[in-house]
RNA sequence: GGCCCUAUCGUCCAGCGGUAAGGACAUCGGCCUCUCACGCCGAAAACCGGAGUUCGAUUCUCCGUAGGGUCACCA
């Protein structure tokens, strides 16, 4: 095989929160794709979002990959001979092919504020962002002059008017959309940062991808892309987009953390095996045949073939990975179980964390369990005496839920997961609902603990982490909601 | 709402013009067993609707319908 038509795939996340099991999907069908055609898999962070972008963030994306075994042949750190491979390392690289653009007449300045382009979406009739190309038309010479007086400009790309774009998905076969539904993309922000289309683009066509495997929702904007390769005169890729992973509501709507654990490191936390993880993430849209579904990577890589992919989004069932990974656990020799067992929470390290919040709790060294049980049990059981107390007679099971939901929620917005912060949050939004703060605390102390005596709360949600302290709120929550008569 | 994608048991997948529509999870029943779990056996459970093509449509085409996605100086 020539050099020219390796295969080369990406995963190109964004490294904005933490490891997505959406992810860890996308990136398991790029590298069996790349493996089966002995190709060259690649990681790239996409952070050119410099608001959002986090480096923690971007690491525990890796570490997570890895955990996977989803590992790439070029990558930060790792290095490559494209790289580098973080595009806010590349910026200077986009400005140049952004130039070059404008140069050839591709694109142009758009002088336009934020404000005037907000008010102008407000009455767009289904034509995107509803830019009316009002700066396309400004001379070379008058746009110059404004660019050399300073003032603000971003860079649009020039998008046909007339007719259809159409592209082939090597899925769906082609797919058609009429320009008219596209308007000039900015491709270079105000910051001089590109925005996603053209860093995407450059980055795909510098690094030699091949196939561009990606999740559905790209579909919308693969036009803007193939005008891209247009404009720059490159061959495009082949265009791959797997089917969504969906939540088990009752409309299947794109999977979620409101509705459904989504980080990687909450999967790790909560017990399951990485390859029954990624076993199960392969059911979802492949059939491997013969009415297997137990099967490891290199064998799914053995059988690959993206024919053999349906299309219908999957929802993200959690009881078949249960089943799944108590299949790999049984299968497991005793000593390998018993590390990964200790590997988890019931190391050391992780019990000296405890001790402290215990310690003068105890009269009995075997009280140690009888206080730190919730620690390490999955999910709790709230039909107790205590458990009742997750809905306070003041309170209705409705407010219960919502108020569990809201707490879980914030969660993400906290700066740092610390006990400060856990404390802050949960004060402010009892003095927002101009609650009682027993009527509060005592509730979240029985969601998480499932007692009514329990080590310091701030502390426990804490220890808890943040994966586990979310799936319990959830968890409290679906427990009232369902049995709101419990309570009476 | 415009545009795009999708459509088989509750859920995940088979089926690629002619089948008693198959497997798995979950559910229910039974066996095993000191309990539970595992394991084994069994039950129940689906082709979204309407036209067209065809000798024959779950399968091909079209139209509905439904669900999803997307419409940012976010990715």
């Amino acid at each position: 095989m020539t050099e020219s038509t390796q295969v080369r795939t990406r995963i190109a996340p964004s490294p904005t929160g933490d490891p997505h099991v959406g992810t860890a999907y996308i990136a398991l069908f790029n590298y069996v794709f790349t493996k089966k055609n002995r190709g060259k898999f690649i990681l790239r962070i996409e952070d050119t979002d410099r608001t959002r972008a986090r480096h923690d963030s971007e690491k525990a994306i890796m570490e997570s990959l890895q955990w996977l075994g989803l590992n790439w042949d070029e990558g930060p750190e790792k290095g490559g001979p494209y790289g580098p491979y973080r595009q806010s390392e590349r910026k200077e690289i986009y400005q140049e092919h952004a130039i070059k653009l404008l140069e050839k007449g591709e694109a142009y300045r758009c002088f336009c504020t934020p404000e005037r382009l907000a008010e102008l979406r407000k009455h767009n009739k289904g034509r995107g962002t509803g830019y009316d190309g009002k700066c396309r038309n400004i001379s070379p010479e008058e746009s110059q002059k404004k660019a050399d007086a300073g003032e603000a400009f971003t860079l649009r790309l020039k998008m046909e008017t007339q007719g259809e774009s159409v592209f082939t998905d090597e899925l769906r076969g082609q797919v058609t959309r009429p320009y008219s539904e596209l308007d000039d993309q900015i491709i270079l922000k105000s910051d001089g940062y590109p925005t996603y289309h053209l860093a995407n683009v450059v980055d795909d066509h510098l690094m030699k991808i091949t196939h561009v495997i990606r999740a559905e929702e790209w579909i919308p904007s693969t036009p803007k892309h193939v005008r891209l390769y247009e404009a720059f005169g490159w061959q495009q890729p082949k265009w791959i987009h797997m089917p969504l992973l969906r939540n088990k509501d009752k409309n299947k709507t794109k999977i979620s953390k409101r509705k459904n654990p989504v980080s990687l490191i909450y999967y790790k936390e909560a017990g399951f095996l990485a390859p029954a993880l990624v076993n199960f993430l392969a059911l979802m849209g492949f059939n491997y045949g013969e009415d297997i579904e137990k099967f490891t990577v290199p064998e799914m890589v053995e059988k690959f073939s993206f024919e053999k992919v349906s299309l219908g989004g999957p929802v993200f069932d959690v009881d078949k990975l249960k089943w799944l990974n108590g299949l790999y656990i049984r299968e497991m020799d005793e000593e390998k179980l018993l590390d990964s067992i200790q590997e988890i929470w019931l190391n050391r390290e992780y019990f000296k964390q405890l001790i402290p919040h215990v310690q003068k709790r105890m009269n009995n060294l075997n009280d140690f369990i009888d206080k730190t049980h919730f620690f390490f049990t999955s999910s709790l059981d709230y039909k107790t005496k205590d458990g009742k107390r997750l809905v306070p007679k003041s309170r209705d099971p409705k407010e219960m839920v919502k108020l569990f939901n809201e707490i879980a929620g914030k969660i993400d917005g906290l700066e740092s997961f610390s006990i400060a912060n856990l404390e802050q949050m949960l004060r402010t939004l009892t003095e927002e609902k101009e609650w009682k703060i027993k009527e509060v605390f005592m509730p979240v102390r029985i969601a998480i603990s499932g007692q009514k005596a329990s080590p310091p709360l701030f502390e426990s949600m804490h220890l808890l982490g943040k994966e586990r302290l979310r799936a319990r709120l959830r968890e409290a929550a679906n427990f009232v909601e369902k049995r709101p008569t419990y309570f009476r």
